[in-house]
RNA sequence: GCCGAAGUGGCGGAACUGGCAGACGCGCCGGACUCAAAAUCCGGUGCCCGCGAGGGCGUGUGGGUUCGAGUCCCACCUUCGGCACCA
């Protein structure tokens, strides 16, 4: 026999398909034909080195998906693009010289070439890439769009800065106040920003996890809590002094008589109004200047003492007419409700502790049920039964009644308004950097910003000379690129020097593969609205709060403006686990990246596609070793042998026993991959469908067995799969229907039945499936190993499960 | 601090709706083949007692529900992940 040899066979195979375009699909009226399609997408890579086998577990999950949907009769649209602008390329090309480019496309052939070695079933005829001005020319279109929509805007915001990539960095870019790339600390810096305005949507974002199909609870749970949406009211408190309404949010108007201080935060405006007035002018100008100077890291550690100082001025609580002092603090933070506060110490942690660093009083306004006494430090349970203490006429009522009572009488005079917040801000999306979308607007001394007219993009990327920021962006210094006649005046005017954030680009390149040639729209809504949404994605849990939330705000955007038919880009989510080395993610900056090159070398694509679905679940992390690769390969080859040996059986023999353990590995490998989403357990089936086979070397339907195990290990080692087919006498396997289960082959005679006395397992016993539960027990009490039990004991109660077991309880 | 996930042999893991714990694989032990080794094949492998038949114990800990709990409930311990002054 022939010996398995992976390399010869993954080569043959992949020419094959290539050359029957296996795994291309047409979009409709084009020639598609199947009633059911199925978009099949994984996030794309980012192309700053090459796959590791993180990658490597996402797109092999992807491809069984792809094969098994392909194979129960869906039309599967499978693409692949390349996230090629941001930060990597760039720095590469700063660290190494050459042009982000070159480096990025260089990667891009790598990634290419071990893709296509793995034997993915990808529809390579749709590939896109950020960076290609046929992408990016509707990356600046898609802007003009929001822009046109008010929902691109510019402002002045404090961002996160970053010394070391000279970068404005995303709230989820700073990690631990530092910045997620390069780990240098952050700092605060005011600058004239790009953002969308995510805000508007973001009760739709909320409220429309009703149309996704299928997403985890804890994913819906992370963007929850990331949009952070919270109910209360508005109040004004007027501030005498400088004859003004200061609005704060809280969700707590049952506490307002408990008010004892009001704060605001040191980037409000009446602060430096009140410094003018204030004999503590300076140490408040100059708490301002120290609490800008440490925004970022310092200011987000919630462990370190609260800070503040007084501004001798006095608020009024409209509740009462109470004069309570205005202090400035660092813990009430400007981008969240209006940026002041009423201090109730008595109910909130935070101002207690802000009370008892500043001695200022504390009155509880809430009691607790039962007349409890009331907890050390602050109160801030919500039981039933509170009520109110120390309130005036509303004394003595249940929380919730007086809270409505209290905001009711402030809403007549005008003092109150219902409010909602979210904790969710709006997408700051402008990087001073090279290697980005470039945004396509001109600023003009007489008209400001004047967008790019659309028959003139892309507006291209120019080369620089150098790509290092130093304090303004790199395409600053292209003089000649930046000026530029203003398109509407005609006066000369300057080019927006800025890029885009690449999350900009990763937004809406789902849509783009449906239609990845169309050169007069980014896409067509016919043909987007055939293929999505998105039937299945796979990705990184980390991207919930960046990605995901940005697409779905894309999706829910263009729809409204009628560019697509649906609100939900993704209808099931499923994230994979991490594929871990030395205990930490791979990842380039640690140096602990494991690539397939090497194994695949060794024991050919099948073996590295089996192993890594086979090392665990697939949406827990994992340990990389390379301990089990052996077995896999130990598997493979004891797969080929044991197929090509049954060759010589009868064909459509399909009873006896090899023929329903058959039966039961297609019916379990069909539930766990079309169900269940598990991909480890329908290997250990197969295997121990191979290992019946070479048991019973004998049995009339071993080439039904043999059939049956080349058909479903398919998905996993198509090229293996796909020979063995072949020499077995079939053709294209990989569009043959997937394998059914026949009921009437599934169906038994007999069963093991198990027999418990006190719930303890005694006996199993073979009997017909058809027995009544009489005779069930009349059985299991008839058994010697039984009887040595019940010890000649009462039987008080006899538990039958059908088709599974007797429990017999003695006294 | 808050939210979430998870703890099963020497190891990765299986057991989906409460019903045979440890499938499948790694590793290890023994055997066959071989001058020998590799490869391959066969058998064994949770722990404890027992020559054996067999018995007892066993899914992080402690309780509970149930004829029966890895699975459900309560409390706790540990690990990992996310958020973090959001009023």
């Amino acid at each position: 026999m022939e010996r398995y040899e992976p390399h010869d066979i993954e080569a043959k195979w992949q020419r094959v398909w290539e050359e029957a375009g296996a795994f291309h699909v047409e979009n409709p009226g084009y020639g598609a034909r199947a009633e059911r399609t199925f978009y099949m997408l994984e996030m794309l890579p980012y192309p700053s080195g090459v796959l590791h086998m993180g990658h490597v577990l996402n797109y092999t999950l992807g491809d069984v998906v792809t094969h098994f949907r392909r194979r129960n009769g869906y039309l599967v649209l499978r693409p692949m693009g390349y996230d090629s602008f941001g930060l990597p390329a760039e720095n590469a090309a700063i660290r190494e010289g050459g042009h982000p480019r070159e480096i990025a496309e260089a990667n891009i052939a790598a990634i290419r070439r071990q893709m296509r070695r793995l034997g993915w079933a990808i529809d390579w005829s749709r590939e896109v890439a950020a960076h290609d001005p046929d992408y990016y020319r509707w990356t600046q279109w898609l802007f003009l769009k929001f822009l046109e929509e008010g929902l691109a805007y510019r402002k002045e915001a404090p961002v996160n800065w970053c010394p070391n990539d000279q970068t404005v960095l995303a709230n989820e870019q700073v990690v631990d106040g530092r910045c997620n790339r390069c780990g240098a600390e952050v700092e605060a810096k005011n600058l004239e920003q790009w953002f969308f305005r995510i805000t508007a949507y973001a009760d739709a974002l909320l409220n429309e996890y009703a149309l996704v199909e299928y997403w985890p609870e804890r994913s819906i749970a992370i963007q929850r809590n990331w949009i952070g949406r919270s109910e209360g009211v508005d109040v004004l408190f007027r501030i005498a002094e400088l004859d003004v309404d200061v609005p704060v949010f809280t969700t707590r108007p049952d506490t307002l008589f408990g008010a004892t201080f009001f704060v605001l935060a040191p980037e409000h405006e009446l602060v430096e109004r009140l410094a003018e007035r204030s004999e503590h002018g300076d140490e408040l100008r100059e708490y301002v200047r120290r609490t800008a100077a440490q925004r970022g890291a310092e200011r987000a550690d919630v462990t370190r003492e609260k800070t503040g100082v007084f501004t001798g001025h006095a608020a009024t609580n409209p509740v009462n007419g109470e004069q309570i002092p205005i202090w400035v603090s660092d813990y009430v933070l400007m981008e969240y409700g209006t940026g002041a506060i009423m201090a109730v110490p008595a109910h909130d942690e935070r101002d207690y502790e802000f009370a008892e660093q500043f001695g200022l009083p504390v009155r509880p306004v809430v009691a607790p049920a039962d007349g409890a006494p009331p907890p050390e430090g602050a109160f801030v349970e919500h039981s039933d039964g509170e009520r109110l203490l120390n309130s005036g006429d509303f004394s003595g009522m249940p929380a919730p009644e007086g809270a409505q009572a209290i905001v009711e009488r402030l809403r007549e005079q005008g003092r109150a308004a219902p409010a909602v917040r979210f904790r969710l801000r709006d997408w700051g999306f402008s990087r001073q950097r090279y290697w980005g979308c470039p945004i396509p607007v001109v600023y003009c001394d007489e008209c400001g910003i004047v967008p790019v007219p659309e028959d003139e993009l892309p507006v291209l990327l120019p080369d620089v000379d150098d790509y290092r920021p130093k304090g303004k962006p790199p395409l600053a210094s292209n003089e000649e690129w930046v000026r530029v006649p203003c398109p509407r005046c005609g006066r000369e005017a300057r080019r927006e020097t800025e890029t885009m954030d690449t999350f900009v680009d990763s937004a809406w390149y789902f849509l783009r593969y449906c239609d990845p040639r169309n050169d007069s729209a980014p896409f067509d809504r016919e043909i987007v609205d055939y293929w999505l949404p998105v039937d299945q994605y796979v990705g990184g849990v980390d991207h919930l709060t960046g990605h995901l939330m940005y697409a779905r705000f894309f999706t829910k955007v263009l729809n409204d403006l009628g560019m697509v038919g649906f609100r939900e880009p993704f209808a099931r989510l499923f994230h994979q686990g991490w594929v871990q080395f030395d205990g930490a993610k791979m990842s380039k900056s640690r140096g602990n990246v494991i690539g397939p090159d090497d194994l695949v070398e060794q024991y050919g694509a099948d073996a590295v596609r089996l192993y890594i679905l086979f090392m665990g679940p697939a949406d827990q992390d994992m340990e990389w070793t390379e301990t089990g690769i052996e077995g896999i390969v130990r598997f493979l080859n004891r797969f080929w042998r044991v197929v090509l040996d049954a060759a010589d059986g009868e064909p459509g023999v399909v009873a006896g026993p090899l023929a329903r353990k058959a039966q039961e590995t297609i019916a379990k490998a069909t539930d766990d991959i079309g169900r269940r989403f598990v991909f480890n357990t329908p290997i250990a089936a197969i295997m121990e469908l191979t290992n019946e086979l070479s048991r019973r070397p004998d049995d009339p339907a071993r080439r039904f067995a043999a059939e049956t195990a080349v058909s479903l290990i398919q998905p996993y080692a198509p090229h293996l799969a796909e020979e063995l087919w072949q020499r077995l006498g079939g053709e294209r396997l990989w569009e043959q229907p997937w394998p059914e289960v026949d009921e009437a082959l599934l169906a038994r005679r007999t069963f093991e039945l198990v027999v418990q006395v006190n719930g303890k397992l005694r006996d199993r016993l073979e009997v017909p499936v058809d027995l009544g539960e009489e005779e069930l027990i009349a059985r299991a009490k008839a058994s010697p190993r039984v009887q040595a039990h019940l010890d000649g004991k009462e039987i008080r109660r006899a538990i039958v499960v059908p088709r599974k077991l007797v429990n017999l309880v003695v006294g």
